[in-house]
DNA sequence: GCGCTTAGTCTAACCGCTTAGATAACGACA
DNA sequence: TGTCGTTATCTAAGCGGTTAGACTAAGCGC
């Protein structure tokens, strides 16, 4: 592997300049230089070690993206897509899964600190924690969630409360009176907005009555979380879920109970994943910007110039289907 | 940040002896330095910097796994597993996602060199060529599937043949005569060995025959693949997918085909993800113990005495289920 | 008591890159 | 012509560790 001393002594110059051409760095370079400079590394194929360069300018030119489970689509597709952007902007991105385990989201958030990330993409099982940690080690972070009051750091999300209340008003607006929510855990972000959102819902329809429950984000769990309900002569007639993975749960619990989606009881999901294009029937959701959400995230954390902590809101789209009792069926094959 | 220079003042040694104590170093310490040291790197809250160590070292403590796609719940699953033998180890994991796309993978093969990763996990598109550039740079590779002849690279897979033989067995024995299979693209790892496992399966019931698809490994590819299929007068009784991932979209498939899983068209998946347990109907398929794939991966990669490129095989467990016609349901809901 | 080995420690070079400070060349300008 | 500001380059000191080589003191055999 050639270093920056080999180019230099092959175009005739310090290694200083190497490192100006390759930076741009913080002096000019003549052209003739460069152009000498740019050869010789042709030549022998070099490549700046990432190391040795994170070392000494303090940029390790890594993201990391801290989420609760890799295995939730929403999540992998989250990923997938900063990884393009991080891709474009020659920055590797790190994945730290902690499979629900706070334990593990703290394991991954020191690795991070350790590592020297240039920025961190937040989706987060304590979220206060966490962001202390973060920004007293100088690390900047985007939440994708809603944060606590008082909290000062950026985060780039839809407006969760306006988004519940148009799902479950939509839900409610085909006349189901006994609706069911499925929430995330009690203190997971997010959680509290959207039973805002369905309890505005709710006063715009008087005569509907909602249930909560709250269960981890997992298909496994959800269904476990619903199935007594689906057990009772009295099903609600409209499940809301506060996340596609879980109304993947649903839809299984409400087939193993001998139940029809819609006709017996209409499933609604939130996230707007694409797998909901393929579940039996489709899955009706919210759908979250998930491209731009990634495109500006990265934005974010490497604009070096913008260090205003701020609250970025982006559109939701809401996506009828068959689940909800619409027949769009599966007209909007996004994939 | 404290620096090993500061614990060794406060330690009242040198440099060296620290990193001696920290590395159980290739010079032995006395114990009441050994003590001194530690405490005064507690006091500190000292913590090596990776970067630098890296650097001087030449080990990066991080692993790379390159996959065609994290969306896909056996991949999810790996990597999740991955992750957690490697944080035993005090590895990093990076993944590297091609989302199906060469160029993707290449890219992602240079970054892992670039960083220095002390060890790659391979499932590939383009065998032949990645391993190649690992090995020229030097980084050892695990490869998760069969690869070419003659290439030297240590492998850790079940006995693919032998599992598509026993999974395509198991759905003949139902009685099936028509069998449709959709394996992975023509040239990706595994292809060929499914087909033969399924030509071996088809000798045994010698009334059977067989036709043939290959498609991406995407649930939505898989539902077009097989859609013509579904809609001919006389469908295919029994599709066998090389992947769950597959046999995803091919439920779907049938569902809006309005054919009834297993009594009108029998599906079995491979790879055995708990996914499987919560499809509509539940999907029979051929468990690949992840789990320990994970475990001797790293193993193998962290293992510096043992170069020799070998090929592990490990065992593989058929799951019957609802949708190939057993009546086993959901009985095994392993998670 | 002497040479030889061994344990324990320190010094300093090195990993490969970045960048501030010193230096040289060159017009512009009074 | 002497001075000053620019531009382009080089020198060398970091960044924070690792580790070979030099050194000392203790332990051993004879």
């Amino acid at each position: 592997m050639a270093t920056a001393r080999d180019v230099a002594e092959r175009a005739g110059t310090s290694t200083a300049v190497v490192s100006y051409v390759f930076n741009n760095g913080p002096r000019p370079v003549s052209a003739e230089t460069r152009r000498r400079v740019l050869e010789a590394a042709a030549e022998l194929d070099y490549r700046p070690n990432i190391l040795a360069r994170a070392l000494s300018a303090g940029r390790t030119y890594s993201l990391g993206l801290l989420i609760p489970q890799i295995r939730n689509p929403y999540f992998a597709t989250l990923a997938e897509h900063l990884e393009n952007f991080a891709r474009q902007h020659d920055h590797l991105l790190l994945i730290g899964d902690s499979a629900g385990d706070p334990e593990q989201e703290s394991a991954h958030i020191g690795s991070f600190i350790e590592r020297k990330v240039d920025g961190v993409v937040l989706v987060s099982l304590l979220v206060e924690p966490a962001i202390q940690r973060f920004t007293a080690a100088g690390v900047p972070v985007v939440a994708l969630h809603p944060v606590p009051e008082g909290v000062t750091v950026s985060t780039l999300s839809i407006d969760y409360v306006a988004a519940a209340e148009a799902s479950a008003d939509h839900l409610l607006s085909h006349g189901y009176r006994t609706l069911g929510v499925v929430t995330g855990p009690e203190d997971s972000p997010g959680t509290s907005e959207h039973r805002r959102g369905i309890e505005r819902a709710l006063e715009k329809h008087p005569r509907a009555s909602a249930r909560y429950v709250a269960s981890p984000v997992s298909r496994f769990a959800a269904r476990d979380a619903v199935q007594p309900w689906l057990q009772q002569k009295r099903p609600p007639r409209a499940i809301y879920c506060s996340t596609d993975e879980q109304a993947f749960g649903v839809l299984f619990a409400a087939w193993e109970a001998g139940l029809r989606v819609p006709e017996d009881v209409a499933v609604m999901g939130f996230d707007g994943t694409s797998e909901c294009t393929v579940t039996i029937p489709p899955l009706a959701s919210v759908r979250q910007p998930i491209d731009e959400t990634a495109r500006r995230a990265v934005e974010l954390l490497l604009d070096r110039t913008n260090t205003e902590a701020a609250r970025h809101v982006l559109d939701y789209t809401l996506i009828p289907s068959a689940s909800c009792g619409c027949h769009a069926g599966s007209a909007w094959l996004g994939r």
